[in-house]
RNA sequence: GUCCCGUUCGUCUAGAGGCCCAGGACACCAGCCUUUCACGUUGGGAACACGGGUUCGAAUCCCGUACGGGACGCCA
């Protein structure tokens, strides 16, 4: 049997990071086992459900590199298969229909919350006689559920869990309206679509007791169940907006790179030994569901940030370039001509590691492109403001006359400290504030050799300039 | 309220009766390296929720308690 597995998302908001983690270990499932990865959109609440937020779910899944083996699901298209079934069922006898209104089923739960008993439906009209059906009035139809026993889900996370049927109600397949519930939707089409592992979160898990129920009306084998715990914030309650960063676009804003979120997000509620650092094939080597956690996790940025900065230097330059100059782009006082882009691509190693995400690079970068005069930082032009001065105005002539790469001027600097009797970070720090504009770079060298002369003596008198002035 | 699930360093986790006076990673602190920063590296502090059992032996099994989470809709 190959296993299929899906992703389920409703449009109705943003793909968190709860969602895209149970894209993730449904993808990395599938794979594992050499099956496949779809998607279904329940857009069964119209009004409710956007465009917008289909694009949005597309969008992230597609950035993560989790894109479904088949064209989407559109729950919304299968109403009428939905209605058949349930039809079924209430020809088999394992329905009924049922005429409360929702104002009578609203009383009833208030009456039962009021005596300390589970708000549930009593079954009035599970064995009434269809006749007495009030005129008028478009029934529902529910499940006969069994009302003895128990029911069990043999859950591949959770382990064993079982319910007694006194427990649960009879729920409603299909609305009065005709159109599906959630619960009735998600059982049909993940039968027909041949599921065989429905892997979600766990605050499903008390739902699939019902679902399971719906499967043995209509005789159909359940798929094996695996119920996630959700991801939560920091303070350990429910991941919102107020947590910080929780749409996975979001992240991609953040400068995260996808590999990084996917490596931290399978590292979430996932262990497999002391394997921190994972790429796709990896993870798909070693992922299953056996290593999964039953506790819900937090969401930790810190570590998100690591891991991206981890995967920030194992980027390949080109890409990285590309990733600073979309990001560049659209700040005032930046010349992206085809010279700064290059003095870019020759510094990136260098500065890829230096910055945790993709805004860290692109504003460490960002001196490589900035047009005459440079922003200068605090401790820079306090810096330039120094004794170091009159080193600089010494050393620039030196400059003038090297050749301009990264060996040659490692070695103009190291004999001009020694001349100087300095050690070689007292010329290196000014050098770079006057080249740089800030305390933090690549190594020097690399930094002359990118800018080149004309450049770097450029910056260099533009920076003595206000000194010698004072 | 009822039902379901959970609880190992601050956080993510390793651990499936002796290998654990509990290992790794992030964060934190200190040293080293270094041309600053970062990387790297060395070291440090830091946890089995609590109480009972079972056992020669329990983080691991059982039962309670506490705390946390989830579900109880003609929402998904």
């Amino acid at each position: 049997m190959t296993v299929r597995t899906r992703f389920a998302p409703s449009p109705t908001g943003l793909l968190h990071i709860g969602g895209a983690r149970t894209a993730l270990f449904n993808f990395l499932f599938a794979r594992h086992h050499g099956g496949r990865f779809l998607l279904r959109i329940e857009d069964t609440d119209r009004a409710r459900s956007t465009a917008e937020a289909t694009s949005v779910i597309l969008e992230g899944l597609a950035w993560l590199g989790l894109e479904p083996d088949e064209p989407p699901l559109y729950q919304s298209t299968r109403a009428a298969r939905h209605a058949a079934v349930a039809q079924a069922m209430l020809e088999a006898g394992t329905a009924y229909r049922c005429y409360c209104t929702p104002a009578e089923l609203q009383a009833m739960r208030e009456r039962a919350l009021a005596q300390g008993r589970p708000p549930r439906y009593d079954g009035s009209w599970r064995d009434r006689d269809p006749a007495e059906a009030p005129p008028g009035i478009a029934p529902a139809i529910r499940l006969k559920a069994p009302r003895e026993g128990e029911t069990v889900v043999s859950d591949l996370v959770q382990g064993e869990v079982r319910v007694a049927n006194a427990e649960l109600d009879d729920l409603i397949l299909l609305r009065s309206d005709a159109t599906p519930t959630y619960l009735h939707a998600v059982v049909v089409d993940d039968h027909d679509m041949a599921i065989t592992h429905v892997i979600r979160g766990d605050d499903h898990l008390t739902n699939t007791f019902r679902q399971v129920q719906i499967y043995r009306a209509m005789g159909w084998e359940p798929p094996a169940f695996a119920h996630i715990p959700l991801i939560h914030g920091a303070d350990g309650t429910k991941l919102s907006k107020r947590h910080g960063a929780v749409s996975v676009l979001e992240f991609r804003e953040q400068g995260y790179l996808p590999e990084a979120l996917c490596n931290y997000l399978l590292r979430l509620g996932w262990g497999h030994g002391d394997a921190e650092i994972l790429d796709r094939a990896e993870a798909i080597a070693l992922f299953d569901l056996t290593g999964v956690g039953r506790a819900a996790s937090r969401m930790d940025y810190a570590k998100l940030t690591h891991l991206n900065a981890v995967w920030l230097r194992r980027a390949e330059d080109a890409r990285l370039t590309e990733e600073v100059r979309r990001r560049l782009a659209p700040l005032p006082h930046l010349r992206l001509d085809a010279a700064a882009m290059a003095r870019i691509a020759s510094l990136m190693p260098g500065l890829k590691e230096r910055a945790r995400t993709l805004e860290e690079l692109a504003d460490s970068a960002s001196f490589l492109a900035h047009t005459l005069p440079l922003p200068m930082e605090e401790k820079a032009r306090a810096l330039l403001a120094g004794p170091a001065a009159g080193l600089l105005a010494r050393l620039a002539p030196l400059l003038a006359g090297a050749a301009f790469t990264p060996e040659a001027l490692a070695a103009v600097l190291h004999d001009f400290a020694a001349a100087e009797g300095r050690k070689l970070g007292e010329i290196a720090q000014p050098l770079r504030a006057a080249l740089t504009g800030r305390l933090v770079s690549p190594g020097i060298d690399a930094v002359l050799a990118a800018l080149g002369r004309e450049e770097s003596l450029l910056r260099l008198r533009a920076a003595l300039v206000p000194v010698a002035a004072g």
